[in-house]
DNA sequence: TTGCGCGTGTGATCACCATCACCGACACAT
DNA sequence: ATGTGTCGGTGATGGTGATCACACGCGCAA
């Protein structure tokens, strides 16, 4: 099966292969199956937007693959992005649980998959499944869990160096090698990784370069290399 | 019944004046006195702890009456104030829900009484009763609502003044006059506000010299006057 | 080739606000 | 009356990061 944008198309939660993991992913078969009647799928490219801040929920996106990034703005522009969405992740839950406008804008970074599932169909489903809806809020628990990450990074953690460092770190976690150095691709430009810390690009290009310079990092082509894992986090917690 | 602190103790939550309102507070029958066996109820002085950031989830309050403020601290001792509550609120739900520490610090400002639930009494409660587990999803969900507004205030409104205007303006939102005018009772000192919209008590004092002398607020003893609420918002999206 | 858009590097400048310092007002206890 | 603690006002100063400006390299299309 194929399908646009060079992707395969999943057509079926019972053989997801993220399913193990996720939300409405390791379900009954019962609840399985009728999660898949109620479901739509479709293919995104890069740059659709799934919803945007301040629509009235339809549903919700369950991806499947391809990324995505959630940010807010404000009305002179300024954008702050608040999470990047990878496979298996739930995008739009708050806002169709509580039936207020998307508090944030889901754009896709990377051409994916989205299983859609509209917000009547939701509801009428967690009533039917009671054990799913204690899950859901779960789910949004942990959401407010980032949220609340979030809170503390932009209120608390004072300098963009420290945030540019709390961020290079949190790229790393599951990529360290036993020397303490590690790899991530890196797929973001400067200015998104502006938009995440809080600051503006020139400052995040000067990061860049005052990071190499104290042999904190360094870029072998588009991949970046933490050579100094132990100073970043004492960046951090400085 | 009297008891500490000059308060009247409620004793049952069936005869609890702000039970239409609130989550918990208007269940059917079966289920209300269900939650009267599994509570207890507790009178707290000004400054007492209900819990803090850190500590593994006990249980959950319900705040009958009085006010509590929920703040984050980082190592180095700067604090932010992210939520003040009222009669109605209920505290420590997500760090229940998700078995994870309590994500903030939850200080009594004004003597009152709160009711507390353990934790796997509630958890099994909201199994019994999968109805009220969807409503617990719900109140999940607007905390992470003002949560977002929280991280849209710290991200996007860049100045300490476009930040105090907001902070007033929703002061204000529900005593509105006519005229354009609204009297709040302040009780917060401006360290206490300092660390609400993230900035020092100086800046937060020159602040009120500023927007006096602008003739956008006054001070009458203890209570605030907004004298020209559309300047406010003027500032607040500038 | 030329032009264009986009991402990036970097210098110069300047407003803003955190910080330090100090003082006065007030409440409360002894 | 005297201390003590909390709160609020305000001046001086310095660092920092936003802003503006410009140049470079690259991919891509006409």
């Amino acid at each position: 099966m194929r399908a646009p944008y060079g992707l395969n198309i999943l057509d079926n939660c019972l053989t997801c292969p993220v399913r193990e993991e996720h939300l409405f992913c390791n379900l009954s078969v019962h609840a399985g199956q009728r999660l898949n009647e109620i479901k739509s799928t479709a293919v995104y490219p890069k740059g659709a937007m799934l919803f945007i801040e301040g629509q009235q929920p339809r549903g919700v996106f369950l991806l499947c693959t391809g990324k995505a990034k959630l940010s807010t703005s404000s009305r002179e522009g300024k954008t702050i992005i608040t999470k990047l969405s990878e496979g298996g992740d739930v995008l739009g839950l708050n806002a169709v649980i509580s039936n207020r406008p998307y508090e944030v804008t889901a754009e896709m970074m990377e051409p994916g998959q989205a299983n859609f599932i509209p917000r009547d169909s939701l509801l009428q489903f967690l009533k039917e499944h009671g054990e799913v809806a204690l899950r859901v809020a779960e789910q949004l628990s942990r959401n407010y869990y980032t949220a609340y990450e979030e809170i503390r990074t932009l209120g608390l953690a004072t300098s963009p160096s420290e945030k540019f460092a709390k961020l290079l770190l949190s790229w790393t976690t599951k990529t360290t090698q036993t020397d303490g150095s590690s790899q991530v691709k890196l797929t973001l430009t400067h200015e998104e990784i502006a938009e995440i810390i809080g600051t503006t690009r020139e400052t995040v290009s000067r990061l860049f370069s005052e990071f190499k310079k104290k042999q904190l990092l360094a870029l072998k082509g588009s991949t970046l290399v933490i050579r100094n894992r132990l100073a970043l986090e004492k960046i951090v917690q400085s």
